[in-house]
DNA sequence: TCAAAAGTGTTATGATTACACCCATGA
DNA sequence: TCATGGGTGTAATCATAACACTTTTGA
């Protein structure tokens, strides 16, 4: 978790961290139709009672990535997720107390999946639709804002979006997640033959159970399929 | 210019600069048709006669924006020029002597203002085309290649070709600045018509002098026009 | 007059959009 | 049987690509 850095500096030297520069990690998650955030609220500090992004220190011998793995992976449990790297956040005011540079990353995972850790009781973590979220610590808002910015972008370039769903979706939850995340509204039926027309999806021959209506197809999205795919020249353009 | 870290720890802790953190920067022109990177020669430290990106130390109370900024008016003497972060390269083992975590930045410069500040000789400065790009040192390559990849991305998404062109400039030029970029060969009737339809170039009714065959009108792009233009909820896409 | 690049016109093809409509299923 | 979403069909419009062609200018 993140912690105010001079309270912990001593700690940082005895445990071989690198100073002056942390990781902030944005976590998307997909639920019910809404885009939520994992926030962490910070039980020591300056900054106590208030929610923030989670995050923390690199170690010296290990990559900025690694390190944002190792930190989802403290605070999910989960160990395969969809994780890159934002940018470095730079501001000379960014922390109040001292001054560090912060690398942004963001990662999205399926809610199905995801599993808090023992140790995280419900008030510390929690998960926030976007239109519910709070004024975070430090320059965190601006952080979450970029990233939001940035999946946008992405979304519609990589078929990253499939991240968020669980393994089988329908066609219509894929379209619900894509004007979500947009913040747009779409032609059911023109968005079924574009998304198909790609092939990038795996027919599972399977429906829906349970459903008070005509069960729908079931796919999934194959990541073998995709690189074929881009070997071949093939684009991604939503 | 970039320096071996353990060589000027001392300098740093004196001159109030960030430790384990630097800037490089990786400056793109555009001459004769072809795209070219600004490489310094280190004349000093472990890697004393290698080609580098150009990059430096973040100062305390300096924003990471500023201090790119400021290294590139350092070697350069520009003032204006399009400035862009790429992220962080975070490899532990990136640089030999110490762990340094290095942000990568992107410029475009318009050839015609570039001059070399007074202190820098032809020999620890220079312009390589891309293919001709020796080994640098640590994984500035890596650094570059990324940049190239995000240029490629970024010149279609968003009208920022046009500052690596002179003010004043013809459709044909901006073209060839396209195929070179994105290593494509274009059709010149449907780019014209394509660029144009988007009504984000200035007309300004002057002609191309002393050219052997007809004169070609020239073009500049305002900015002014694509804000206005975004506003409205306008994208470039290429 | 010729080479070289400027610039216009035309047509085929494919993607996008908007919307009407039928199908299957549980409550 | 009705509501709900699943799924197909179709026609208009727009963007793209390929390429033939005319225009202007200095050497």
């Amino acid at each position: 978790m993140h912690k105010d850095a001079v309270n912990n500096k001593k700690d940082l030297i005895e445990t071989d961290a690198m100073t002056s520069i942390t990781i902030d990690c944005v976590i998307f998650g997909f639920q019910e139709g809404s885009l939520e955030i994992l926030l962490v609220k910070h039980a020591e500090g300056i900054s106590k009672g208030k929610w923030g992004l989670p995050g923390g220190w690199i170690k010296k011998k290990e990559s900025t990535d690694a390190a944002a793995y190792r930190l989802l992976r403290e605070l999910t449990g989960l160990d395969k997720l969809f994780l890159e790297q934002l940018k470095a956040f730079g501001d000379p005011d960014r922390f109040p107390l001292d001054r560090v540079i912060t690398i942004g990353y963001y990662a999205l995972v399926k809610r199905e999946n995801y599993r808090l850790k023992a140790g995280f009781t419900a008030s510390e973590v929690g998960w926030f639709k976007m239109k519910d979220i709070p004024d975070l610590i430090y320059d965190h808002n601006q952080i979450l804002n970029f990233s939001l910015r940035h999946l946008r972008n992405r979304i519609r370039q990589a078929p990253i979006g499939f991240n968020l769903l669980p393994e089988k979706f329908t066609l219509l939850e894929l379209m619900h997640l894509y004007e979500e995340i947009l913040g747009i509204e779409m032609d059911k039926p023109n968005f079924r033959r574009k998304i198909l027309k790609m092939k990038l999806l795996r027919d599972l021959n399977e429906k829906q159970v349970g459903v008070s209506h005509r069960a729908a197809k079931l796919y999934s999205f194959d990541e073998k399929i995709y690189h074929k795919l881009t070997e071949k020249g093939f684009n991604f353009e939503f």
